[in-house]
RNA sequence: GGGCCAUUAGCUCAAUGGUAGAGCAGUGGAUUCUUAAUCCAUUGGCUGGAGGUUCGAGUCCUCCAUGGCCCA
């Protein structure tokens, strides 16, 4: 018999034999009080401490029955393996093991039970903690009970699941056969709680803004559109709550943040799911440069937690927290990149133009020479879509800069990457930052990357709001150009302006992003217990 | 959207174009302080789907599905 229907069937035939035994296959007459939860976190502890293991008795020297008035505790969960005697219990806190021979259990219907179990199932040992001969806890049982059956096979105890695929599609089963997969969301946990008490301890307002929204807006991309019945009403799915928070900004709540799901209509990838968390959060009487230290502040709070609750994710990077975090303007960034390719420090760039740093300032010498340059067709295409200086420069630092910023800035000793924020984003592609005082073509924004990734971006916001109406008549105009991610004219978010917005700063942080980062998970998918995946053929 | 790779037992993986296998799990038994428990025996397959080439296809070809990685 091993086929899965078999497989299921034995384990079903078993399930009814369980009456027999006084025990209903899916029971819940058990209650995990507190303390009984607590004592059961303390056992699973226990398990992990030597020293505290070598203080216990071994089963031979437990007093000779010694019952439930000696100190009997419980361990429960899944069953994970089976050794011998032994019951290797898995419960959130690790796993313990029991050791339960048949004759020490004082029922029949305990004994009936065991012989029944099969693996994954769940179970109550109850009896007194033992050292074993090699040194291990194992809880002596003089009671066991049947708490919950499992109908499927769980996978291979050693391989555990590895199929990728199944993996996403039965995060229930990544979860309990992977303990370091669940390692991860307990660590992405900790993450979004330390982030919610580091801002809520500086006197910020946690809000929930709507998802539901009439107009695109906040953030250029492309929404999912759906429909409201009752008031025959098209709404898009937000890409970005940063329009609403302004307006609370107008309000009066100086220091406001959401922590919430986002939507993009956009391509999946290993950076990119279509629905992804994002903090953002604002600042009134403040700049972006302001925000360069919160950044700082926040995620070194977020690292230090997860140095203390799970210093084993934090092995193996290649990025430096605790280093000097760089701040470089983006043409310096395009500059610097060029100059050290010249000095063969870095790979020659994939692009034939002669391009100095004076160059990244004079629009029409800059133009002609990504005109003349020696580029694939894909690059001439996109640099051919610029219809302006600023667009030219972000495309140029996008291709020039930023897939080497790993190399460019890192610790003295070269050994690790150090975080890095790109100031000065040029006007055209920050439709709703401010504009520099020292020059506006560029605005007071920039954006964090850290092991290569973007995981924050700010800006001093735009206060103006005939500025602000100016950028939003350019996105309109993107639109009728056939920018499909571009924003609409948001005639309220004009009005909220004109009320007058106090000077403000705003950041957003790609929560997934920066879980993946700080726990060097290479793929999104990896951060997101359900990423999204076409439905499962029938 | 393009390129490459993968899909074989419940799980993890093998199999020059020539009889589809192993380990684990399961089942029966032995053992009962194990650490991927051990020992004996044993069940389990429409090789992702549809076509094609061939005397013969898990293997070669075409298309499709799903997923992964890279690129856009």
């Amino acid at each position: 018999m091993a086929s899965e229907e078999e497989l299921t069937a034995a384990r079903l035939e078993k399930a009814g034999q369980l009456a027999q035994h006084g025990s209903a296959p899916f029971p819940n007459d058990f209650r995990a009080t507190d303390a009984i939860e607590a004592d059961r976190a303390a056992l699973v502890a226990l398990a992990e401490d030597e020293a505290a293991r070598a203080k216990l008795p071994t089963e031979d020297e437990l007093p000779a029955g010694a019952g439930p008035s000696g100190g009997e505790r419980s361990l429960y969960g899944r069953v994970v393996a089976k050794r011998g005697p032994f019951l290797v219990v898995r419960t959130p806190y690790g796993d313990a093991q029991a050791l339960v021979r048949p004759e020490q259990l004082d029922t029949d219907d305990a004994r009936g039970q065991l012989a029944l179990l099969d693996l994954a199932d769940h179970v109550l040992v109850r009896g007194h903690a033992v050292r074993t001969r090699t040194g291990a806890l194992a809880l002596r049982a003089t009671h066991y009970r049947h708490l919950g059956k499992a109908l499927r096979p769980p996978p291979a105890k050693w391989h555990g699941l590895k199929d990728v695929e199944k993996r996403y599609r039965e995060r229930y089963v990544d979860l309990f056969a992977n303990p370091e997969v669940a390692e991860i969301f307990r660590a992405r946990s900790l993450i979004v709680s330390t982030l919610r008490r580091f801002l809520d301890a500086r006197g910020f307002l946690e809000v929930e803004t709507p998802i539901l929204q009439a107009l695109r807006g906040g953030a250029t991309a492309r929404p999912f559109a759906t429909h409201h019945n009752a008031l025959d009403l098209p709404l898009y799915l937000r890409v970005a709550p940063e329009l609403y928070l302004k307006r609370l900004v107008v309000g009066g709540f100086d220091r406001v943040y959401e922590l919430g799901r986002n939507f993009r209509n956009e391509g999946v990838s290993t950076r990119h799911n279509p629905e992804f968390s994002m903090l953002e959060l604002y600042v009134a009487y403040a700049t972006y440069e302001d925000l360069m230290d919160l950044a700082e502040a926040l995620f070194g709070a977020a690292d230090a937690a997860l140095r203390e609750r799970h210093p084993r994710l934090r092995g193996g990077r290649t990025f430096d927290l605790d280093a000097t975090w760089r701040r470089v303007t983006l043409r310096d960034a395009i500059a610097e990149r060029l100059e050290r390719s010249r000095r063969g420090e870095l790979p020659p760039p994939p692009f034939g133009a002669t391009i100095t740093r004076r160059t990244l300032d004079e629009p029409a010498t800059l133009e002609a020479a990504c005109e003349g340059a020696d580029v694939d067709a894909v690059t001439r295409k996109q640099l051919a879509a610029c219809r302006s200086h600023g667009e030219r420069l972000f495309v140029l630092y996008e291709l020039l800069a930023e897939p080497l910023l790993t190399d460019m800035y890192r610790t003295p000793d070269g050994a690790s990457s150090v975080p890095v924020f790109i100031l000065e984003y040029p006007f055209e592609v920050s439709p709703l930052a401010r504009r520099s005082d020292a020059d506006p073509a560029f605005t007071d924004r920039f954006e964090l990357f850290i092991d290569g990734r973007e995981v924050g971006n700010a800006f001093s916001e735009l206060n103006d709001p005939n500025d602000q109406a100016e950028r939003f008549r350019a996105q309109v105009a993107n639109q009728a150009r056939g920018d499909d991610e571009a924003m609409d004219y948001d005639a309220d978010y004009i009005r909220a302006l004109s009320h007058g917005m106090p000077p403000a700063a705003g950041l957003g942080v790609g929560v997934d992003r920066l879980v993946m980062t700080l726990c060097s998970q290479p793929s999104i998918r990896d951060v997101l217990l359900f990423p999204l995946l076409r439905p499962e053929a029938e």
